[in-house]
DNA sequence: TAGATTGTTAATCGATTAACAATC
DNA sequence: TAGATTGTTAATCGATTAACAATC
């Protein structure tokens, strides 16, 4: 396990929020707005604003004092951060609701994120078009996709198929994963992966509604 | 905003782990352990031993030295903080495709979580059955649910319409949101609030491919 | 017993925030 | 100018982990 102990590291904090201002920035662009303060941009997400100042400057990201930060050069810069400035080609491994979900889930198309094969291993789904994509047989992968031509794969397998699939992605050249199965993906080496498992979600729901606080993650 | 500062607070850190635990256990009953080391199970998990002894420590359970963890005992345990010793009513409010999706996630139903409504404004897809579960007229909500009913509502609304959504559903007696939009519900007051925001993590993903690290939040 | 593993303490590490001089 | 807001420093707060006596 490849672990940076950089210097210049962005912290997993800040990192976990950045989405959220890229998000709002953009709402506060259609909105027509063309400054935003740290204070007001922070009211909207529940965050205070020296905590995106703190935020932004390891970026270099800079505001104006008395105006704020220019929406546009700001939404500019932070899509830059998050590397949405060039195209991802995606694969998403199990056709099953959640995978089809995901196959015509539009967040990712118009942010650059592009579903170009769908695999599963049952043949009553292979061959069919999900959202304009092909469902093709896992099992003939290497005959269908180029070493290196794909960016990231979403795993939505059954969780006892996971860890078979992503290791197979491996060796065909996948390093990133989007894991929505509840399986543990970490002993694939040198690899990045990001866990979306729906269930834990709602265990921690349940686990506040049972003791009664606290509301938010970032209370 | 109720914001507890209780001293005997469980860490919002140790609640992100403790889902993870509980399904490692279980896997690992399935497979016929009786007994789990801390070490044994941060190594499936990818964890260090002391953190998990400490985590579990704030819930006053309890392993044997040498033995380790008795893994019925520990699920249990586990499972009582988790406040899944009880049954859920949920209502999923949106069905396109995520709503369609989580109403068959079957993670739910095994876990005692219950969908009960299905709620949307499409006259095409009021009335429908998605797995098993009736499809009713989000307008009509009042007139549907008792005051109390529900104790989850799952929010997978086009995300221009989740806010007035859940202020709906907050006025109608639900208190507990899993938000599948990229909208921000911070500004309904009182009510606990889970995100699961899916382009957030394919954004993260992307600024690790640009990166270069780190490979997981752990790291 | 001997040794593996526990629960807890204290040290370290990392993230948040209050305070404030700089600045537009 | 006056005052709002910045970027950064230093203090605080919280989470992780090394160390170790206790124990089964």
């Amino acid at each position: 396990m490849k672990t940076s102990k950089d210097k210049n590291r962005i912290p997993e904090a800040t990192m976990r929020r950045l989405p959220r201002y890229f998000l709002q920035i953009k709402r506060l662009l259609d909105e027509g707005s063309r400054y935003v303060s740290s204070k007001k941009l922070g009211d909207y997400l529940g965050v205070k604003g020296t905590q995106i100042r703190k935020d932004l400057s390891y970026f270099g990201v800079f505001g104006k004092a008395r105006y704020g930060y220019e929406t546009l050069s700001l939404a500019k810069a932070i899509k830059k951060i998050l590397g949405l400035t060039k195209q991802y080609k995606m694969v998403i491994v199990g056709a099953g609701n959640i995978g089809r979900a995901l196959a015509s889930y539009s967040g990712f198309h118009t942010c650059g994120f592009d579903v170009k094969y769908i695999f599963d291993i049952d043949d009553k789904k292979i061959g069919n078009i999900i959202s304009g994509v092909k469902v093709y047989d896992f099992n003939k992968i290497e005959e269908i996709l180029d070493k290196g031509e794909i960016d990231i794969a979403i795993i939505s397998t059954p969780e006892n198929k996971a860890l078979q699939a992503a290791q197979r992605l491996k060796d065909n050249g996948v390093n990133a994963f989007y894991n929505f199965t509840s399986a543990e993906l970490n002993s694939i080496e040198d690899v990045f992966i990001e866990d979306a498992e729906i269930s834990h979600g709602i265990f921690k729901l349940a686990h506040r509604l049972r003791g009664k606080w606290p509301r938010k993650e970032s209370d």
